[in-house]
DNA sequence: AAAGCTCCCAACCGCGGCAGT
DNA sequence: AACTGCCGCGGTTGGGAGCTT
């Protein structure tokens, strides 16, 4: 176990962080991305350890965040994903675009929290507070039961009246805790869509680098004549497939605003193969009209987030392959302010390719 | 106006895990 | 097996902003 070697190191900047550091360290991980963290200030001209230098590019100078307050939908999320997942942040910030697990850890120490409490529940274990006191032996996050706790955090109507396996946190139950939630949610936009399986590609929590060897969608899209742990094994099975890679990117259309889409129709850069409704696995039209934007069927993004959310839960490696600094971010977002050419963007395309061969 | 207080959040700290040697 | 280097995570802190008195 080591201790990172620029704790030990003097004379490097700490406290906050100055708008020329910001500069040189977007700068530097724009044009050569992190690499090694540790050789990323000596090469930035920061005197900042790389850890410094991580942890402000995460947490905030990523293209990708969301910033600004967050939704109620979000607060909901978090407050769902923290009874299931407990304190473990960056899985919960992995569900949540855009937003960072210090993000959302905060908002919980300083808002949820609180909140919580005033209306009647434990927010260590998100069982109402009168019970928790006869019980406070019951440390370790769950979520009960009991339909009262749910209720109180408006959760929508699925999760209150359908009998989850939320006392046992063990991660199949976690899966299939969403995965049932997947399914009930998305069953009727789903299956009546004709090209359904092929919408279905775009909330993958990867790319397919070609034509899949068979139809995906079927692995989510016959629900009613499969168990949630069918589907599960199903899924897992699909994703250890070697012609199906897992993405890099971030699942929840990293590398964007908001509202850029991850089923993007259009090949914007020349680059990535023009999709047949799969998705390429980089979210690189952020920051560009696309196809489904112009013919004005933006609208249908939404769910797909959602279900991309959930779909890459089911994994339970969203934190490992999704992981958002993985790569570097490329697009036209404010935070570069206009600096970044067409000729740099394409030249970012050009070694994520090479980088990762996936193309 | 200013002192005191609270809240929020960016950043730090320290640990565990993993890979390489 | 032991050690080192690095990454990522969760807990904690410090200070600025805003509010109250």
């Amino acid at each position: 176990m080591g201790r990172h070697s620029c704790c030990y190191k003097q004379k490097l900047r700490k406290g906050l962080w100055s708008p020329e550091e910001d500069e040189k360290l977007i700068k530097h991980i724009t044009k050569f991305g992190h690499g090694c963290w540790s050789s990323v200030p000596k090469l930035a001209g920061l005197e900042r350890c790389g850890k410094s230098c991580r942890l402000r590019w995460i947490n905030y100078l990523r293209p990708d965040l969301k910033r600004g307050t967050f939704s109620q939908q979000e607060e909901k999320l978090i407050i769902e994903l923290h009874a299931v997942l407990g304190n473990k942040w960056s899985q919960i910030a992995a569900q949540l675009p855009g937003r960072t697990d210090n993000e959302i850890k905060n908002l919980w120490n300083s808002s949820i929290k609180k909140k919580l409490r005033q209306r009647g529940i434990d927010p260590n274990t998100h069982k109402p507070l009168s019970e928790v006191n006869t019980d406070d032996h019951h440390k370790a996050p769950s979520v009960s039961n009991d339909k009262n706790s749910q209720d109180s955090y408006n959760l929508d109507e699925k999760a209150s009246t359908t009998s989850y396996p939320l006392i046992d946190t063990s991660p199949p139950a976690t899966h299939e805790f969403f995965l049932n939630r997947f399914v009930s949610t998305h069953e009727n936009t789903l299956l009546k869509k004709p090209d359904s399986h092929h919408q279905l590609a775009g909330f993958l929590p990867f790319g397919y680098t070609q034509q899949p060897p068979s139809e995906p969608a079927d692995l989510f899209f016959n629900t009613d004549a499969k168990s949630s742990s069918e589907l599960i094994t199903e899924y897992n099975t699909s994703i250890s497939n070697p012609l199906v890679s897992i993405s890099p990117r971030n699942q929840n259309n990293w590398g964007s605003n908001s509202n850029s889409n991850s089923n993007s129709n259009t090949n914007t850069n020349g680059f990535f193969p023009t999709n047949n409704g799969y998705n390429h696995p980089w979210g690189l039209t952020d920051g560009i009209k696309t196809q489904n934007q112009i013919n004005g069927v933006e609208g249908e993004q939404d769910y797909m987030k959602w279900n991309d959310q959930y779909l890459s839960f089911f994994t339970g490696k969203t934190s490992i392959e999704t992981k958002p600094e993985v790569g570097f971010i490329v697009n036209n977002n404010e935070v570069y302010h206009g600096q970044q050419s067409v000729d740099t963007y394409n030249k970012n395309l050009q070694r994520i390719a090479t980088t990762y061969g996936q193309f």
